[in-house]
DNA sequence: CATGAATGAGTGTTCATTCAT
DNA sequence: CATGAATGAACACTCATTCAT
């Protein structure tokens, strides 16, 4: 007998010989072959964003999709493929649409700050794509290509947003004169948190401990600012 | 009767483990149960934090411990187990620690917040054991259970702990009355960007790209102090 | 988007079944999916019959039956469904089958008996089919549910029987008044034997020791008519 | 999915990580070594009997026999050996015994055989011994030594006995001149079929479909010395 | 193209057996 | 002698991947 009871259970994980029998039925109208993969890579990454990579089964994928296991094969090499076309297909889009945007915003620094963190919570963070930062960040350690094509997809132009926003102030004498590679992150550390407690603590907590996303950005968004503010 | 007997042979169940032939024998049986547990906690703790939940086997765990797998089974009835022994084991100290401590802080609130940031950091962030808080939360939809245990025993300790800092803060006259449960996170999310980034990102990046945690938390509260301050 | 067209390398996760050097491939991959079931039940009836459910190897049933262990659980989910599924699928149709002809039956309650006797032991016990029972009253205590299943199944309804071709004896004068459901088990107790012995000590017993089944049966049921008949 | 549905569940063997606080205590009074043996023996006998040889875990065996498992290698050097043990050691006594008191009966020998079948009932087939019958032929095929033993010192007396009761009967002119060797298993069966059943059917039936064994022998013994009389 | 039956290497878990103390 | 911690071969079961149809 162990000297310790180091016992407890209660887990989800692998019920065996689960029936696939699968609650998110396609829907009716005739597909095109052209959307397979899309339909693919949307239901991979709802389940990879949901229970990991290794939990997801490709079986289970396939079904949600509506298709069988031979056929996501025909489209993805391997699960490993499908999981790196599903990173590299929902990261790109939301970041590069944002940068256009931010040089002709009129209003004060802070103000542009706040509205780019709402922007990029309602058009990124609220989606179901923000999974993929999630998922990135979770499957880091085992994925680490993955790793460098996040950095130099996402997350090096989106610093370089952040960090033009910052320089913005600074150059017209709202903010002091910080060090921006710093307080950059005092700008993506919410984000991040947000994403992460949307995509795991969140769903398990009862309503009454759930974060109001928009109402904690503007409320951080508008510290930032006093605090970055001169006087 | 004489004992060993009742020797007799002729069956047709092969003997398990007659293994007589080997003359390599490994002469490793020692006896330490008293330090096993630890032992292969710590093996555990690395593993599970370096490659994640289902990536670790538990013979590599066995392994790193020192002992054969057999042996990991006599201390922990399975992986789940294992896995849940390791969570509660490097958890919930780091957090209770600090409690004490705030209570008799002699400072500003501000200096308080940053006081406290750091602490945590030093104490646990920047410890092997911070990866099983992004462990948690990377694999929080497969283990409920111990959702709500990290939820309890980890999560709302620091929360009241981090309220009660900003509520002096209010009571003293030194911040404003913002509201508390919103600002919360924004002491808390860097520390946890922080955890996943050491966790995640971190090891991939290239030298120039780290984050200097103890700057950047020195520079975030400062931010938040000089935000929350009245005037 | 042109299909496979997702491909990227780099990760620490080793690909599963690779297997591109093995120049032997057996070409083996047929399609019977309608017999398989039968040949499963088949393969594992023999084995369990001769070794007994736990020294039976579910691998070694499924390379009898010609598949590999995965086609197996394709088709029970586990080793102990499969079984379950043995011996509800070889115990019921051969009882059932004779009640029909007993209720015909022309000749007295004696020949009665023996032609019951004997017609079960041609169409069960002298079958393979027979180890299941030998394997069910074997097994019998670590499979309660089986053993409910076996006694509604198997048992009441060849009691039944049996209680009938005695009751017939009596009603038409030719029995004595015996206690029916004592006088029962001297008409089963002697083809259990039987289904003991073949499967047990029989194959083991030199030639001049064995039983001749049906020698048997006939004595024994001419015993039995002489016992039980009037004066 | 499989095209048929083989499944049901519900059954007793193997609960992982069972603890082994057995609740048969070991009794208080100093044990002497001498009895070890006997000790593990009975406590062997009982949980082979009860889960068969493969279901049983030595470990079990030992803390029955309130000892710990090396104890139990230092009289057994194999859980064969002390299955084979167990068998030899509790099959000898109770056949041997009745030889000379047959000889000495005084009284019919149709009552001769009814005699027989009772003593014999009470002295093993009631008793806890009697499980070893029940293992020896569910164990059968995986030891083939243990029938060959078991014949030479159970059956062949047993047979003997009885061959010899029944030629008295018919040296005597109480019986019919039948085939002895025949007549033989009518008197065996009824009593093997009793054992088989208090050792696994029974004690999974309700009380409404228990034998009363005494009663049932009386009957059959009496059927039988009626088949077989003269006239 | 699509299917789904078939595969088999891989992994968690068990348990008879050993042996240092 | 007795213990019980340690071992590791064995086995049930999983699931990514293949391929005949």
């Amino acid at each position: 007998m162990p000297p310790t009871a180091y016992i407890n259970n209660q887990s989800v994980i692998k019920p065996r010989h689960l029936n696939l029998a699968d609650p998110h039925a396609p829907p009716k109208r005739e597909r095109r072959k052209q959307d397979r993969p899309g339909e693919l890579l949307e239901a991979a990454l709802d389940l990879f964003v949901e229970k990991g990579y290794a939990a997801t089964r490709v079986e289970e994928v396939a079904a949600r999709a509506g298709v069988s296991k031979g056929t996501l094969f025909l489209y993805f090499p391997s699960k490993e493929d499908l999981f790196k076309a599903v990173v590299r297909h929902n990261v790109v889009a939301p970041v590069t649409q944002g940068a256009a945007e931010v040089a002709q915003f009129q209003g004060s620094s802070g103000a542009l700050v706040e509205w780019m963190m709402l922007q990029w919570w309602r058009r990124y963070g609220a989606t179901k794509a923000s999974g993929i930062s999630k998922l990135v960040m979770s499957e880091a350690s085992n994925f680490p290509d993955l790793v460098d094509f996040f950095r130099t997809e996402v997350i090096t132009p989106a610093h370089a947003l952040v960090r033009s926003a910052l320089q913005r102030g600074i150059d017209q004498g709202e903010f002091r004169a910080v060090d921006v590679d710093l307080t950059l992150h005092s700008v993506m550390s919410p984000l991040l948190f947000l994403i992460m407690w949307k995509h795991s603590m969140g769903p398990c907590c009862p309503s009454h401990e759930q974060i109001d996303p928009e109402a904690f950005i503007s409320q951080h968004a508008q510290l930032l600012a006093r605090g970055l503010s001169q006087g």
